[in-house]
DNA sequence: ATGGTAGTAGAACTA
């Protein structure tokens, strides 16, 4: 039986604009089948959309002014576009988009922050998770092929964070956006970057305003690649590429990467 | 304990 490479990754570009050069020769050098992007930060109409397809890349994406957006770069085309997740909202923000690559279901989600745990942002952002979790009962099964991947804006558990000691009320680590994540996992979802790497040090996100933090490796895992059981068994290999934090006019994120034989 | 930087926008917000 002839297999073949799926190859998929997500980054938190935080202004995709800004960061055009970057993501442009990541995709050079990579060659990815997927390209799941979050925070572009950009208006559909002023979407850098030719930079792509001019080298052959599919394109979608759904942006708003300012805040949040997100994208989906691909070497073939995308089927079974869905870009709203909340169906009975006006204005729902920029954060979900979902398409069908060959047999694989792909979620790209960019996770409310949350701001602190007394606001009602963290309120949005635990119920943002539980109507996912309703919109992965109603669409996705257990034994198909499917990824969930995005910045999730959640550490899972303490070796997820370089100081979890101080950052309990954190709304990234705090107990209860903890046990949410898990709730919306529930029994579909698997951690991926952890059926490969147990221990810590391991982050995707390195906050700019402690200039520091990236080299002193004080950083998150905020960014994630969930599979159904069908794509665990399929998975050859992730990681964190911390090669792009480096560069000139960085994203504070990273790229997280998967490889799957299909 | 607080604020630190970056991006969008052209002041204050989000992260």
């Amino acid at each position: 039986m002839e297999s073949t490479v799926f190859k998929i990754a997500t980054f938190n570009a935080n202004s995709i604009r800004m960061r055009m050069p970057i993501i442009l020769k990541w995709l050079d050098q990579h060659r990815p089948d997927v390209l799941a992007i979050q925070e572009t930060k950009v208006q559909d109409a002023d979407f850098p959309q030719e930079a792509f397809t001019q080298q052959g890349w599919k394109v979608i994406f759904r942006g708003q002014k300012s805040y949040n957006g997100v994208s989906l770069i691909s070497r073939s085309d995308p089927q079974k576009i869905e870009t709203l997740l909340f169906p009975d909202s006006v204005q729902e923000e920029a954060r979900f988009i979902a398409a069908t690559f060959g047999k694989i279901r792909v979620v790209n989600t960019y996770i409310p922050q949350g701001f602190q745990i007394e606001s009602e942002k963290y309120q949005f952002k635990l119920n943002y998770f539980r109507r996912l979790q309703e919109y992965f009962h109603q669409t996705i099964s257990r034994t198909q092929c499917a990824l969930w991947l995005g910045d999730l804006n959640v550490a899972p558990t303490e070796i997820d964070l370089y100081d979890p000691l101080h950052n309990q009320n954190h709304v990234c680590f705090h107990s209860e956006v903890r046990q949410v994540f898990e709730k919306t996992k529930g029994s579909t979802w698997i951690d991926l970057f952890r059926e490969k790497e147990k221990g810590p040090g391991h982050y995707t996100f390195w906050d700019y305003r402690q200039p520091m933090n990236f080299e002193l490796n004080r950083g998150w895992r905020i960014d994630h690649i969930l599979g159904t059981e069908s794509m665990r068994q399929l998975l050859k290999s992730i990681w964190i590429d911390k090669e792009p934090r480096s560069a000139a006019k960085a994203s504070d994120h990273t790229f997280l990467v998967a490889e799957f034989l299909i």
